[in-house]
DNA sequence: AAAAATATACCAACCGTTCTGTATTTTGTC
DNA sequence: GACAAAATACAGAACGGTTGGTATATTTTT
């Protein structure tokens, strides 16, 4: 594979990433892509086995920039609390409100449209969820450990209940393009975070 | 209109329903409902112009089974606050964890599917949500009235969250189906309202 | 018999995919 | 660094099947 070849196969995945989470996977031809990206079928299909196969390179790309975004000047936090109110704050304003994608949230996009539809790529996308929400866990135990936070909480529940905020602010906020809808996000969960301090 | 007629195309609906709740609107073909409601084109074309109308006919009766369950026992509720509770329990509990659409929340699938495809029929689903949001919040005034709640609360901003985190679980549950999403999202809401008392 | 409901047959446009042929790069050899 | 051989990248046509929708004929209900 050549210079060139990668230089196509990436314009592809960027141009898809996009066209998936403003047009959806099913409502998307690959009509849509050759468009949009000035390729001919022969051309596509030489990068590409089938669209399926684009869906998952387009995936890993969309996990590359959300990790980006989410996680920029988190590992320098050393207070696990402000870890996680920090890596909310990402999510909300500069993710989401950052409209780096340009239909909203590829991720919540994708597991909406495709459960019930593909078992395997609705899996892949959820089981990222799940990961997200078990990081959070480690760093709610971590603040445990440091004695940071009261004494009785679960915190998978707590992890997941943020994930779960995110992911409501992100359907709203896709449909509707009010700011508002992330910043009142944050501002709750910066509320429902400190009511989780000693 | 004779009553066979009516009969028929009430079928189609719940039909339909079903269907777009599952597979999306784009991906449910005309097709897909012909062989469930074992009807012809010529049959399913006397009732409905086009496949968007079927849409709006089957949106207004999803909010007709949605309130039914949302608001089950809520008038006859005189405290407004256990009215809110009362009414998130049901959403989360009765409706989204009764799984009375087979994909999930009809409602948040068709927003997240149709935002940035058709600009009149998410704006149709969105206006809902928006409703749904207002109405809360007129909750929580009457509880200000009454002098329930603490004093200096964004009411707009506290009915757009509990919205905001009861879509963020439905999209979970869909893909999940772990009855822990909902049911912790329960736990966390009503923590998150008592918090509001005085 | 009139009216309503449904079936049949068909359309042009589009779907994802495969095929063959042809440029265009890249690579090995000198 | 020049040059041919090999590998890669791309174009474009064609495939069988499906899409939403329509016109007309036939059946069923009233």
């Amino acid at each position: 594979m050549g210079a060139k070849g990668i230089k196509t196969r990436q314009q592809v995945v960027k141009t898809a990433l996009q066209l998936f989470s403003v047009k959806g996977y099913f409502n998307t031809s690959i009509n849509d892509i050759l468009e949009s990206t000035r390729l001919t079928k022969g051309g596509l299909y030489g990068h590409f086995r089938s669209k399926e196969d684009i869906w998952y390179a387009v995936y890993e790309e969309a996990v590359r920039i959300w990790r980006g975004i989410v996680f920029k000047g988190v590992r320098k936090t050393v207070d696990p609390l402000k870890r996680i109110e920090k890596t909310v704050e990402n999510a909300l304003r500069d993710y989401l409100g950052g409209n780096v994608f340009e239909g909203g949230c590829f991720f919540v996009n994708m597991l909406v449209e495709l459960s019930g539809q593909s078992a395997s790529m609705s899996k892949q996308v959820l089981e990222g969820f799940v990961g997200f929400s078990k990081l959070l866990n480690t760093w709610l135990e971590e603040a445990d450990r440091k004695g940071l936070v009261k004494k009785g909480l679960d915190f998978k529940e707590i992890a997941d209940f943020l994930v779960i905020a995110i992911n409501g602010a992100v359907t709203l906020y896709s449909a509707g393009r009010d700011p508002a809808t992330w910043k009142q996000t944050v501002s709750q969960l910066k509320f429902f975070i400190h009511q989780l301090k000693k």
